[in-house]
DNA sequence: TGCTATTCGTTAGCCATGCTCACAGTTAGG
DNA sequence: CCTAACTGTGAGCATGGCTAACGAATAGCA
């Protein structure tokens, strides 16, 4: 495991094997949810709408990184339930801002625990280094995934 | 950046990071191939037969982490463009073996890199270091994903 | 002022990827 | 030999992506 002196990574094989495990590790963590629970991609847009305050549907297309339209059905998931709520913009009709309701907020703490609990368990069984540079890891990538 | 010394690494914030750069990653990299190509599931899946030399549908799923209706679609998909053929089990009339065609084998290599081919542009832009932990860092999340 | 272009959100419709449930064929065991 | 278990598939559903197109509203410019 000790990487000194090793010649430089190719950046085609780091792909190849990050692509890996990122889709196979994301599918267990999508299904690693329970019945009845918040998706995802609900879970995600409800904390980016809580950290911002409030979003209109494209800005929160847009820190979600999927396409207007696809926001729209996930919005539409929250509101049904009542944990997302939207008013009307006070200058520009045409615009919408969302923001999470109290109920909302109280889901997202309550279920952001649950959500990554199986995840967490199995990174308690790792040593701290491995954590360390999962966490370096997560921040590198969380940059491309930006970029 | 440097990392001695610190606290420990709280498993659920680790995991609430990893999520999230999981899925935002793994988002971006699904939508980064090319028309026509094959997508993620399927060139995974010829993958694994090609690794492996010949599997069930069964085996395959498992070694997919899905469940054996999800691998026949896919490996319908992968049969119609004739990636993929299917042989009697010589004693087991129920099993089927799937091997990967010359094509599909071709196909794979071909489009191997294509698939990969924003992630590796992007990771160039990394310092060698970072490189190192990403690597480190995959080969950890392969094993949670196994587990 | 009034026409035009742009922007915003949504609707419609497509496809991929997962799931569960149920079933037919086959094999294995008592 | 009959029943239980296993293998793969079909049917049907939900989610989550996308593009194309559209209506309402705004902005800009003549």
């Amino acid at each position: 495991m000790t990487e000194h002196h090793s010649e430089p990574v190719h950046p085609y094989h780091l792909a190849t094997q990050l692509r890996d495990a990122i889709t196979r590790l994301g599918r267990r963590v999508r299904q690693a949810r329970a019945v009845g629970d918040l998706t995802i991609a609900q879970l995600s847009a409800l904390t980016s709408l809580e950290l911002a305050g409030a979003l209109s549907p494209g800005d929160l297309a847009e820190v979600e990184r999927v396409r207007p339209p696809t926001m729209t059905k996930i919005v539409a998931k929250l509101e049904e339930r009542g944990l997302v709520a939207r008013t009307p913009h006070p200058r520009d009709r045409r615009q919408v801002i969302l923001a999470a309701t109290e109920q909302g907020r109280e889901i997202n703490a309550r279920f952001g625990r649950e959500r990554d609990a199986w995840l967490a368990q199995r990174l308690e069984g790792l040593s701290d280094a491995d954590r360390r540079t999962l966490l370096a890891a997560a921040a590198i990538l969380r940059r491309l995934a930006c970029e």
